[in-house]
RNA sequence: GCCGAGGUGGUGGAAUGGUAGACACACGGGCCUUAAGAGCCCGCGAAUGUAUAAUUCGUGAGGGUUCGAGUCCCUCCCUCGGCACCA
């Protein structure tokens, strides 16, 4: 008598016996080499609950890690906590509930969904970067940067945003506003602690090279980085003993009629000496573009500039060029001044055009066209074909070798000097807020900055702050913290920094200390990171540049400072794999705006947590973009229940060629389905396996080897069906994969496919021997009516035939 | 504008250059049931055709390579994602 699958009872049992005897914990194993490291992008545990889209990847991530553990690897799969961040301190200044309770309750609730849906992690790692003990390493790892001439502060504008009361790095600004209240973006000059990770611009470019990351992400790395390589070229002013360097990649200069340079340029170095009568439009110019953002900036339709009454000398023809000051010019790219070839890039062009500057020729494209430039589908720019014109020595070179030999000769002549920018900036991690890590710096008037000694770490976040932000961080409000504080250099009375750290920096490091995550005396072993590290398989969405970039640099400095055995090798996640979100079933993004959120704990109940793992998986391909569908729920809902039943009946005395074949087939073709993250054809190849045993009935070593197949998948119900229902020893995750055998693989009877002038006629079935002989499927295809029908009278010119499969008749 | 990923039934999707649409969902029909639910069986790209047999068309559009193209090459269109007065 079938009993009704009770999912609710089944999954609590083994969930608790699971963490009782703690099978998925991460041992070492040091004579063995096969290890895996699997990791999650820990998440930021916030108030709204975790939804189906969030899930994906941990799904993903941990059938990956339990077929791993089945096939014998000694497996890291952990989960943390980025605890730290705005929304909770928002939360605060609302509620006055304390985000470190907030916080909590919020991790306490991912947790709970986590362990429902049957996860396995190795929970005696869980990090939580808020805490102490965590956070104690986030400073030591600051004064690391800070002894290594890596972290400096230093005023300068920086990306301020209004509405949150904080700076923001660069990285952190979407389109010239905030990444996470959309305000835009102000320019303020502060006083700010940065990470010098522009030192690493090169290896961050050089490094994407060897892993396997997809590649859109690795293209986004290398555009925000930006490396360029050009030449800075530096021009005398006309009348003054004063300079102006330029940077450029296309150094056209026979084409070169006048120089731009940025607002923030001409004031810090022009306007000594601009010429009286030009003095006022200009300053007044710069009051109006200084003031606007940088989205106002960026977004004017409609070129604008000055003329500052400046000219400087073009070195190859000696022709004065107006120097003009324009908003389009970006004060952070190159040197902040740019030099105008207007007849060979269409934002000179416009700019020339509008204010009526010279447009000389000296490229002719492939049209050949050699008149004036007058329109701006006539500029030949740099990455078009082209020949030099009106050049002098350079006339009839191709388009970059001129350029080649234009910085060569400019070289040689002293007025330039190759130079490679980045659009890189150095990562600005000062932020005026209360719930980060304390930056552990120390103010004296004499010593300036010094960090604090390691024995005095952590330096604790005080909790006697007025959460509300009055544009300095909330800590300068606690009574506490800055009582006593000497120097740690001459030990007079000083003051700490009371700005925290930008929680992408507790995220740079988060996954080395999972290897190690107790140690009271360091920030990992040398033997623990060793052993697990680098990170095999990484998965998680977004922070394609921020997080990704940070954490790369971050291991690159310890692998510097030899805190990273080398042989690790100076890139930490080998491969990268970037679910696809789940959208709700409207197709739009699950929001609570929308109303169409589906959380685990909306399933769960109803279907189970084998039900939402396997539909999860699948609804498509892993890094897709996928809809959710109710009903494809029940499905698989369905797919289970079948499942089940099979462990119902009495199993047969043996089992028939045809569902051993289809198992083996099955066995070979799940494993390479999970090593590739092809989760959805990994069912839907379980899916057919069941069907083909429904049909002709299984032994019960075929039915074991089903329950491993899944176990996987749907581990809860099938450690009931091992354990209470084919009596084998508790746990099915820590059993044996099973391995396929190519000889049951092999079909006693194939079908090959007969074609004529490659159209599908007919398919004839052989014994695999036949099959692979051309000679022998030739006349066994010539005696079936149909080919012989279509081959009669015609002319056979060739015949195709792959062995085994397919014979294709080619006729006149 | 530049870069990247895509475009296959009513839907999600599957296909080392070799039977396009596996596996599911939805839908239609049937069995079982007092009934409902669950379960089981059958059908399901389009067209012609006799519910059969068979044939033709069909993977965004158009060309090409090949015995054979969803897959490779060229041109174009569309969708999504990212970047963008970057010199």
């Amino acid at each position: 008598m079938a009993i009704k699958y009770d999912h609710i009872k089944v999954e609590t049992k083994w969930q608790a016996a699971w963490l009782k005897q703690n099978i998925y914990k991460a041992t070492v194993n040091r004579s063995e080499k096969n290890k895996r490291y699997v990791l999650d992008m820990f998440p930021y545990p916030s108030a709204s609950s975790m939804h189906v889209g969030h899930l994906e990847g941990y799904v993903g991530t941990d059938i990956l890690s339990r077929y791993l553990r089945m096939k014998g690897f000694s497996v890291l799969h952990p989960m943390g906590w980025d605890a730290f961040g705005l929304p909770a301190e928002n939360y605060a200044i609302k509620t006055g509930i304390h985000p470190d309770k907030s916080t909590h309750d919020n991790i306490k609730t991912f947790k709970r969904q986590l362990e429902i849906s049957g996860m396995s992690y190795d929970w005696s790692r869980e990090i939580d970067t808020s805490s102490p003990e965590f956070y104690k390493w986030t400073q030591w790892l600051f004064i690391l940067m800070f002894k290594n001439g890596l972290a400096y502060k230093k005023k300068s504008p920086v990306n301020w945003c209004p509405k949150d009361e904080t700076v923001l790095a660069n990285e952190q600004v979407i389109e010239g506003k905030c990444e996470r209240c959309d305000t835009p973006v102000i320019q303020k000059d502060l006083d700010q602690w940065f990470f010098k990770i522009t030192e690493y611009a090169d290896r961050l470019v050089s490094g994407l090279d060897g892993i396997n990351w997809p590649s859109e992400v690795k293209v986004q790395q290398k555009n925000w980085i930006g490396r360029k390589e050009g030449i800075n070229i530096t021009y005398d002013i006309d009348g003054y003993s004063q300079k102006i360097t330029v940077f450029t990649t296309a150094p056209v200069n026979f084409g070169a009629s006048f120089i731009v340079v940025a607002p923030e340029y001409a004031e810090e170095n022009l306007m000594t000496f601009i010429p009286s009568e030009n003095q006022k439009e200009v300053s007044d110019y710069l009051k109006t573009s200084l003031k606007e953002t940088e989205l106002e900036r960026t977004s004017a339709s409609e070129k604008t500039g000055i003329f500052t009454g400046l000219y400087a000398i073009n070195h190859v023809n000696g022709k004065k060029m107006p120097v003009w000051v324009t908003d389009f010019v970006l004060a952070n790219v190159g040197t902040g001044a740019v030099q105008g070839c207007p007849g060979h890039d269409k934002r000179d062009f416009l700019f020339a055009k509008k204010f009526g500057i010279d447009i000389p020729r000296v490229i002719v494209g492939e049209d050949g066209y050699d008149g004036p430039i007058e329109k701006e589908s006539q500029v030949v720019e740099h990455g078009m074909k082209g020949k030099f014109v009106n050049s002098d020595f350079l006339n009839g070179l191709d388009f970059e070798d001129g350029l080649q030999k234009t910085m060569d000769y400019f070289e040689k002549k002293g007025w330039g000097k190759r130079v490679v920018t980045y659009h890189l900036r150095d990562w600005l991690i000062s932020r005026q807020r209360y719930w980060g890590c304390p930056i552990p710096m120390i103010y004296c008037k004499d010593c300036g900055w010094n960090p604090v000694h390691d024995n005095d770490l952590p330096v604790l976040l005080p909790s006697d702050v007025d959460f509300l932000p009055h544009g300095q961080s909330p800590i300068a409000t606690s009574k506490t913290f800055q009582k006593d504080v000497k120097c740690p250099n001459c030990g007079k009375k000083a003051r700490r920094e009371v700005d925290t750290m930008d929680t992408y920096v507790d995220s740079s490091w988060y996954f080395i200390r999972f290897t190690d995550p107790n140690n009271k005396k360091e920030f990992a072993g040398l033997e623990n990171i060793k052993h697990w590290l680098p990170v095999d398989d990484y998965v998680g969405g977004g922070h394609v540049v921020q997080h990704l970039l940070f954490a790369r640099f971050f291991w690159k400095v310890l692998y510097d400072q030899g805190l990273i055995d080398k042989s690790l090798g100076d890139e930490p996640f080998l491969k990268l794999r970037a679910p696809g979100w789940i959208l709700g079933s409207d197709s739009r993004k699950m929001s609570k705006r929308w109303g169409n959120v589906v959380t685990p704990d909306d399933i769960i109940p109803k279907f189970g947590a084998d039900t939402l793992r396997v539909y999860e998986m699948f609804m498509g391909p892993f890094d897709v973009m996928k809809p959710w569908s109710t009903s494809g729920v029940e499905g698989a809902n369905r797919f289970l229940g079948r499942v089940w039943r099979l462990y119902q009946e009495k199993p047969k005395a043996k089992v028939s060629a045809e569902v051993l074949a289809k198992l083996h087939q099955t066995i070979k073709k799940v494993g390479e389905d999970i090593e590739s993250y092809k989760f959805n054809t990994a069912i839907s190849s379980l899916m057919e396996l069941v069907n083909t045993i429904q049909e002709h009935g299984a032994d019960l070593e075929t039915l074991k080897n089903l329950a491993l197949l899944l176990a996987p998948f749907a581990p809860h119900m099938m450690e009931e069906v091992w354990v209470e229902y084919i009596h084998m020893t508790f746990s099915i995750h820590k059993a044996q994969w099973p391995s396929y055998e190519a000889k049951y693989i092999v079909q006693k009877e194939v079908t090959v496919i007969v074609q004529i002038n490659g159209k599908v006629r007919t398919q004839i079935t052989l014994d695999g021997r036949t099959s692979k002989i051309k000679e022998k499927v030739e006349s066994e295809a010539r005696k079936d009516a149909k080919i012989a029908k279509y081959l009669d009278g015609c002319e056979i010119k060739n015949i195709i035939f792959v062995s085994g499969k397919l014979l294709n008749f080619v006729t006149k």
